[in-house]
RNA sequence: CGGGGCGUGGCUCAGCCUGGUAGAGCGCUCGGUUCGGGACCGAGAGGUCGGAGGUUCAAAUCCUCUCGCCCCGACCA
């Protein structure tokens, strides 16, 4: 390719909008424009290495078995009526009528439209298992995009459904996803954590995050560097020290508070007490949803004062709760300030579970046992001292609703834990028979008996990928490509073309190369030597041949590796042997298994 | 949706507070000099100042509405 009439809009300075590293780079090296808001064009550099993370992709699903489909990305409504996710989706989907009045929207994920496959086309346990899967363009409407390609609202994903006769099928399946996605990763040059994490809309019993560490990312993951233990904070548990609580006889007292409004206010006001004595009351409502009919319940949340609520959490327990008679979670939400008052007789700052009867209670782990505890009075301006939770609240239901914080205790060893912000791109769920059962895909077993197919589904963010690698690999001049997903492996940069003996040595190189099937780009164009070098930095090939008028008299040229920096001359006549050696070399790094 | 910020040549921005007929740097075109880390000189092209309405003799500037984009909190690959 010759850099002089290919398209590579390079920006001398940083564009206005972008914040992250990687939103920088991929507009600065002609990568990506932005059409809309969450909205990118992919330009031909860009592309390529779509295309490269795309193939490494294919190679290692097709890998475990898995067969290459593609569906379509506009999908009528039904199929995510009969999930249940047409309501459950809500804003997030983009949603269009035909001329018709048909609803009709843009696919968020696929297994609505791989189960309706599924449920028509396989009828015995002898079909199975089936790994499908498909790279394709996803939509959604997501509330604030941002950070160039890390939060967007059209994207490419690979998304991988797995089709077994049981639960030890599913398991087997899932493993070898897991596998393939390590594979995937590694090839990519990405470093990676694997982490415990919630389900979420997806639903299903088991799911594992692939994590990228960058602060870039949106998530937080809490890990043990001395037992390996990693989990999204949506999940994450941690050990925390008791508490020891004093006299156990005490009564419930009320007492007035004139202006304590928060947790804070009351560890400073006489009589008081202290955060970890406090009992922290939060209303909530669980929105569930049966077919089209939508059921808002008010829901009590009871943490130690100085603990934060995990909304990830709380929405778990609030599924426990609601989910019964064909009624499905699909959020939850803090109360309003009116409803707060309506329900609590109360405005938030003196609420308290003591004596509520109407709300389920819903309390978190680490209030277990706890006396002498303070809370409000459920009267404006009142609290209550001497609570025992367990004694005085009516407590539906006991679980872990608190989000751990850097320094606790692992949930499974002697360590601490440290949190740190990462990017998630890849996500891996069991889903057992949720879409089967709602959808009606089965088979019948060796007995003859009809079973819903138990389920997974897979799935990675493609230009997620992409730009993990430039959040993990760049310099002050720019992107450092791993070469498994470069757009090019080598550029050949001579830095006068007016000098027709340089010319006529990078053409033969070039011409050499190319030939041979080495991904070359040529940087042909008349430009001064610091306009060429700056931008093949920028962009980030891998290996450069400069070729300048100096090193030439002695019949040398340059070879520079972008990613150590490095640069040493060779002999022109060596350059072709000597390209070729450094990126077979450089291919065997990140192909070979590290997990 | 709540909070904050920004929309002025292709890009980065100044001008706005205190209304007076639109600027700089980079980029682009042409000519010349230069040529290993984003050169220099000269000559040019290029802007409904996001949009609509209003105030005014006069609006990029003041007022109202509206659209878009970015950032911070509730969703996910």
């Amino acid at each position: 390719m010759r850099w002089s009439n290919y398209f590579i809009p390079t920006l001398r300075e940083d564009p206005a909008d972008a914040e992250v590293i990687s939103h920088k780079l991929l507009l600065r090296a002609g990568l990506i424009r932005q059409l809309a808001a969450g909205i990118y064009s992919y330009l031909p550099v860009a592309q390529r290495s779509v295309l490269k993370i795309s193939q490494i992709i294919r190679e290692e699903m097709n890998a475990i078995g898995g067969q290459e489909f593609f569906l379509p990305a506009l999908h009528p409504a039904e199929p995510w009526q009969e999930s249940g996710r047409w309501s459950v989706m809500g804003d997030n989907m983009f949603r269009l009528k035909d001329r018709k009045g048909g609803d009709y929207c843009l696919g968020m994920t696929h297994e609505e439209i791989f189960t309706e496959i599924a449920r028509r086309e396989l009828r015995s346990y002898k079909q199975l298992p089936q790994v499908w899967y498909q790279i394709q363009t996803k939509f959604r409407d997501e509330l604030r995009p941002k950070s160039g390609l890390l939060r967007v609202r059209q994207f490419t994903m690979k998304d991988a459904y797995t089709f077994d006769i049981d639960a030890s099928g599913l398991d087997r399946s899932f493993e070898d996803q897991r596998r393939a996605y390590c594979r995937i990763y590694d090839r990519c040059g990405l470093d990676y954590v694997i982490v415990d994490a919630d389900t979420g809309a997806m639903g299903g019993s088991a799911s594992n995050e692939f994590m990228v560490y960058t602060d870039a990312g949106e998530d937080l993951v809490a890990s043990c560097a001395q037992c390996g233990y990693a989990a999204n904070t949506e999940k994450a548990a941690s050990r925390i020290p008791e508490i020891e609580d004093g006299d156990a006889t005490l009564e419930p007292e009320k007492f007035p508070t004139p202006g304590v409004r928060t947790i804070e206010d009351l560890t400073t006001f006489p009589g008081g007490a202290e955060a970890s004595r406090q009992i922290k009351t939060l209303v909530y409502v669980a929105v569930a949803n049966k077919g089209n009919d939508v059921q808002a319940t008010p829901v009590l949340a009871l943490l130690r004062g100085d603990h934060p609520l995990n909304e990830a959490k709380l929405s778990n327990a609030a599924a426990r709760l609601v989910n019964r008679d064909g009624w499905e979670l699909t959020s939850v939400r803090a109360a309003h300030a009116e409803e707060i008052f309506e329900w609590m007789g109360a405005n938030a700052g003196s609420l308290g579970a003591v004596g509520v009867t109407k709300l389920p209670v819903i309390a978190d782990e680490a209030l277990r046992g706890r006396r002498n505890m303070t809370t409000g009075a459920n009267e404006d301006d009142h609290h209550l001292r001497g609570v025992n939770i367990e004694r005085d609240v009516a407590v539906a239901q006991w679980t872990d609703l608190r989000t751990v914080i850097e320094g606790e205790g692992c949930p499974r060893c002697e360590g601490t834990l440290r949190v740190a912000k990462a990017l998630e791109v890849g996500h891996i769920f069991k889903l057992g028979t949720k879409y089967s059962v709602s959808m009606g895909a089965s088979v019948l077993t060796a007995e003859g008996k009809e079973t819903p197919i138990v389920m997974g589904s897979y799935g990675i963010g493609v230009e997620r990928i992409l730009a993990a690698a430039i959040e993990l690999h760049h310099d002050e001049a720019g992107i450092i490509f791993p070469i498994t997903i470069a757009p090019f492996h080598v550029v050949v940069s001579p830095l006068n073309v007016r000098d027709p003996e340089l010319k006529a040595t990078a053409d033969r190189i070039y011409r050499e190369m190319l030939s041979a099937g080495v991904e070359v780009l040529y940087d042909d164009r008349d430009e001064r030597a610091g306009v060429k070098l700056n931008d093949a930095d920028l962009v980030g090939i891998p290996f450069r041949i400069t070729i300048g008028a100096k090193k030439f008299k002695e019949g040398k040229v340059e070879f520079y590796d972008r990613a150590a920096r490095r640069a040493e001359d060779i002999a022109v006549d060596a350059t072709f042997e000597h390209t070729g050696l450094r990126i077979e070399q450089a291919f065997k790094r990140l192909n070979t298994p590290k997990h």
